[in-house]
DNA sequence: GCGAAATTGATACTCATTTTCAGTTAGCCA
DNA sequence: TGGCTAACTGAAAATGAGTATCAATTTCGC
């Protein structure tokens, strides 16, 4: 059984509306796939994602899972990411702003924010004559737990 | 007739020590090729380096670019950037490092260093318990150029 | 319930990059 | 100066993520 935050749920009557509104067509396939992408934990591919959709409705395409995380980030729900390997991966959109410190060894992504950077960067921006859209920002280094194995060999 | 800087013959020379030192054979394409590269003003894709070097020796096959720009890679006389769109970009190595701005409407790019944001992502990094290997920051937004283009209308 | 418009799944395609492979060289050694 | 062999090359095929196509199916406003 699926477990439904308020916010899941929140999000998931969201779309709901946004389809709706656009004209676009409620289905079965997108309710299962908007489901597993607001159950999961965040920063999942569309492979990890398809894997989890067709657990439950093995006939759903892998073009469907596409589809339907491009309309979920035209929407606003979900945020499209490109990390290293520069594969998509989706997370919540109703965070905070936030950027990404990620592993170099194990892979996790541990979310941060750090309002220092981003007015300097704003400023940087300022400085140069540009007026500030957006940014970009991970870091890479090696967490806690790898640094740990690795000392003990 | 190449224009070749103090610096870039440089390069140059430490790419053939490089194939030396590694038994990699020294060959007419790459000679062409990595001169193309550090004649460049930065920031070209393959794509650009191939119509360059295809201007003077048209024989020259896309496949030996890319083998070509990764050995430059490697040997750290390049670096491979990936903006907004994925596809490769390399500039020459050789400078401090910097981040960029770019404009979303034109496409240019602006390099920059701030020392206060680098310190503040060491830090960050080290509150998370992370040993800091590197980042990847660009700022997007738009330039004075396409501003004053616009308000003119 | 009808029927137009949207959706779906399979599959073909794109685009950047990598791999393969048969033919061509560079460069060490006699 | 060859000769040899591993390295290199270009063309073309393969890859992998993502998009487009299309016939068959489904949704939903009337
Ligand atoms: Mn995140
Ligand atoms: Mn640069
Ligand atoms: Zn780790
Ligand atoms: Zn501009």
């Amino acid at each position: 059984m699926a477990k439904a935050t308020a916010s899941s749920d929140d999000a998931f009557a969201r779309f709901k509306s946004y389809l709706r509104e656009q004209r676009l067509k409620s289905t079965a396939q997108r309710d299962v796939i908007v489901e597993v992408f607001l159950e999961g934990s965040g920063h999942a591919s569309v492979e990890e994602l398809y894997g989890r959709v067709r657990k439950r409705n093995p006939r759903i395409g892998y073009a469907t899972v596409y589809r339907t995380m491009k309309l979920l980030t035209e929407c606003g729900i979900a945020d499209e990411r490109h990390f290293r390997n520069g594969e998509a991966r989706y997370e919540i959109a109703e965070k905070e702003h936030h950027d990404h410190l990620i592993c170099e060894r194990c892979g996790k992504i541990v979310e941060f924010e750090e309002d220092r950077i981003e007015a300097l960067q704003e400023q940087a921006a300022r400085k140069l004559g540009f007026e500030l859209r957006g940014h970009k920002m991970e870091l890479y280094g090696i967490c806690a737990d790898c640094r740990r194995k690795k000392s003990r060999g």
